[in-house]
DNA sequence: CGCCGACTTGACATTAATCAAATGTAGTGG
DNA sequence: CCACTACATTTGATTAATGTCAAGTCGGCG
């Protein structure tokens, strides 16, 4: 976890630094919210076991995913600029979390470039990410924007060690739809679709990749589409 | 300036420590690279004066804009992760930016914790600001997207002290839809129906704002569709 | 066993894309 | 100043993709 998380080449007595000041954990059960919108920002917090989802609410009461995070990734930097929580935070399943408090890592900052310097990375790291799920939703057919968020969740599962091939979605259709900007009618057509003509095999949450290189090619739009 | 972008609140003494590693402007003639995507990132770049649009490309050769920027804002922030710049940035008219050498900055932070707040601040506002964007291509349809795009530049422009009815557009047709994700003929044809619905006045890139409380319901999707 | 929620599937409607053409605008050179 | 070109925008007709509505089916759980 520490390799994903914040530390990353911290010295021992660095790194004996953060630990001390990343003491609490906590268990967030399954469908419970770490943090809502609005909530005043004190801690980010880092994963450790579990998925997680973060979704906005727009004015007209729709929601919106903007993001699934596993464990090693990092949960609130989106509240930094305002001190409030600008979305929902919901465990998947049953979840933990590190709380690191803010302003105490502001306080590391200060003797600790090379903490300093990860943590910008992580930031824009996520700038990053958002920017390719809005190429997702702006460019992409629905096609390509399933193949392309499956795999992504199998990078990130080798990642982590985990199987490339198979893992379990531990979000709902409705989850990958809202995300992916489609209806979930769409996505159980799409998951029909792929396992028809053997990209993968799917019964229930279980996937199985049977054919990486096709989806990464649809993901790209370098494929004829069928 | 200032207020918008980096300093905010910073020392005399700060403020030109800053100053000092800020020294270089550079000019951007229209349609010209501020930066190419996969440059090596070695500057931030505030915007002095124009505008830019920043744009990636997917591995089909499709663009997508991810974003305008005028005066007072920063560009490059999605480089830190990997020492590489992620997007194109290209300048909309003749533009002037600063350069801001990230390397001195990083230096400047380990004794101005009140910069490195700022710092901070701005890159959770660019999270924030991409993730209304992914609301709004992943929930909206054509006509709240534009109303909302509309709004968006109106509120910008009186931030910076200019009129919130009247306005140029600096981007074209093209770039207004790849950034919502429409095509040029739906944009073209929501401008007429604004028009013709009396929300607004269309004169080539010149834009009047007739009714802003509508544009905002619409964009909120709090308003019967007509 | 029977209920409930999650998911699948089909028929149809709607939105926005595509294709095609016309119009307008800015810039250039005579 | 005007004709001419290149490009941006508008408008119309049609199509394709995805949403919506409506039944079903499946799986888990009391």
């Amino acid at each position: 976890m520490h390799q994903l998380c914040l530390p990353m080449g911290l010295g021992e007595n660095d790194m004996d630094k953060l630990d001390q000041i990343i003491g609490r954990r906590r268990k967030v059960p399954r469908d419970s919210y770490l943090y809502r919108m609005d909530d005043v920002f004190t801690n980010l917090y880092a994963v450790r076991v579990g998925h997680f989802k973060t979704c906005q609410i727009n004015a007209g009461g729709e929601q919106q995913i903007t993001g699934f995070q596993m464990a090693g990734e990092l949960l609130g930097m989106d509240a930094i600029s305002t001190d409030h929580h600008h979305c929902d935070a919901i465990a998947l399943e049953d979840s933990e979390v590190c709380e690191i408090p803010f302003a105490r890592l502001e306080e590391l900052f200060g003797t600790m470039p090379t903490l300093l310097r990860h943590f910008h990375r992580m930031m824009s790291q996520e700038i990053t990410r958002e920017q390719s799920a809005m190429l997702l939703l702006g460019n992409m057919r629905a096609e390509q924007r399933l193949a392309a968020f499956l795999v992504n969740l199998a990078s990130r599962y080798v990642a982590r060690g985990y199987s490339s091939t198979n893992f379990q979605l531990r979000m709902s259709r409705e989850d990958i739809g809202s995300y992916l900007g489609l209806t979930i009618e769409s996505i159980s057509r799409l998951l029909s679709k792929f396992k028809k003509q053997g990209l993968l095999g799917v019964s229930n949450r279980e996937i199985e990749l049977l054919d990486i290189t096709a989806l990464k090619a649809m993901a790209a739009g370098t494929e004829a589409c069928s």
